[in-house]
DNA sequence: TGGAATGTTGGAAC
DNA sequence: CGTTCCAACATTCC
């Protein structure tokens, strides 16, 4: 569920319930005023890199999916919901082990849209300035940045640096600039390609690098390693994939 | 079957 | 007091 094309697949999946008044609003979500949610009318569903926003008129409930979470529209998995709110004709949505927040301050205070990749509003140029404010970091770091690259999850770290040839532990401030941007461009433009092949389920079939055991240029064992401040799963080539140092 | 995984956070430690 | 690190959370799958 969490990457960023995920949460724009599901806003997709949600848009008939734009206008309509939640019924009843329940749940074990902690940080959530169910009875003030109750009777109001969903004005728009938005994402921001992970995060699926659902915004009412004073306020807007923020659905963060983490690594196990989950949802059901119009159907209910045997499990206690986060949240749940119901509509008229017994329509519903089901939201399960994922973090609720409710925000109350304007969206545009809150996030900087610039940010998310999925965005219209990404601004490139920038994240790829901002990428070498820790010229220290690596690069497998950099991409998994919420701050630089809302949205951007493992899969979508390792199929990038893959695509552009570029070793996970990589020095960020080594790489060279046109390289860097590169990534930069890429990482939005595999984000899109991921939130296609997933709405035709087909995203796994596309895997150059993730979860490979052999690396699909060249033949060679894909190293699989935990690298980086992040220790999140990487998978890449040493032979094609560039280490800058 | 136990460990690992599309992720973040909060509090301890320095 | 700021920064860094890691355990905790929680569910499903192989």
């Amino acid at each position: 569920m969490p990457e960023g094309p995920s949460m724009v697949i599901l806003k997709d999946e949600v848009k008939a319930f734009t206008g309509k008044k939640v019924l009843a609003a329940t749940g074990n979500a902690k940080e959530v005023n169910f009875k003030a949610i109750t009777g109001q009318k969903i004005v728009a569903f938005k994402t921001y890199g992970k995060h699926f926003l659902i915004c009412f008129p004073k306020f807007t409930i923020r659905i963060h999916f983490l690594l196990f979470g989950t949802y059901a529209i119009n159907d209910v998995r045997n499990a206690q919901p986060r949240l749940s709110l119901k509509f008229a004709r017994g329509q519903q949505l089901n939201f399960y082990t994922c973090a609720v927040k409710t925000i109350v301050e304007p969206l545009d205070e809150v996030y900087d849209w610039r940010k998310d990749v999925m965005h219209k509003k990404f601004d490139e140029a920038a994240a790829v300035e901002a990428m070498v404010k820790k010229p220290k970091r690596m690069v497998c770091d950099v991409l998994l940045d919420q701050d630089i690259f809302a949205g951007v999850g493992n899969i979508i770290k390792n199929e990038v640096l893959f695509r552009k040839k570029v070793n996970p532990k990589s020095t960020i401030g080594k790489i060279p600039l046109a390289k860097r941007k590169a990534l930069a461009a890429d990482a939005v433009k595999y984000s899109f390609e991921f939130l296609k092949w997933k709405k035709q389920g087909v995203l796994a079939a596309h895997w150059k690098a993730h979860k490979q055991t052999t690396c699909p240029r060249d033949g060679h064992k894909m190293t699989k390693a935990y690298p980086g401040q992040t220790k999140r799963r990487a998978y890449f080539c040493t032979l094609c994939q560039q280490l800058y140092t």
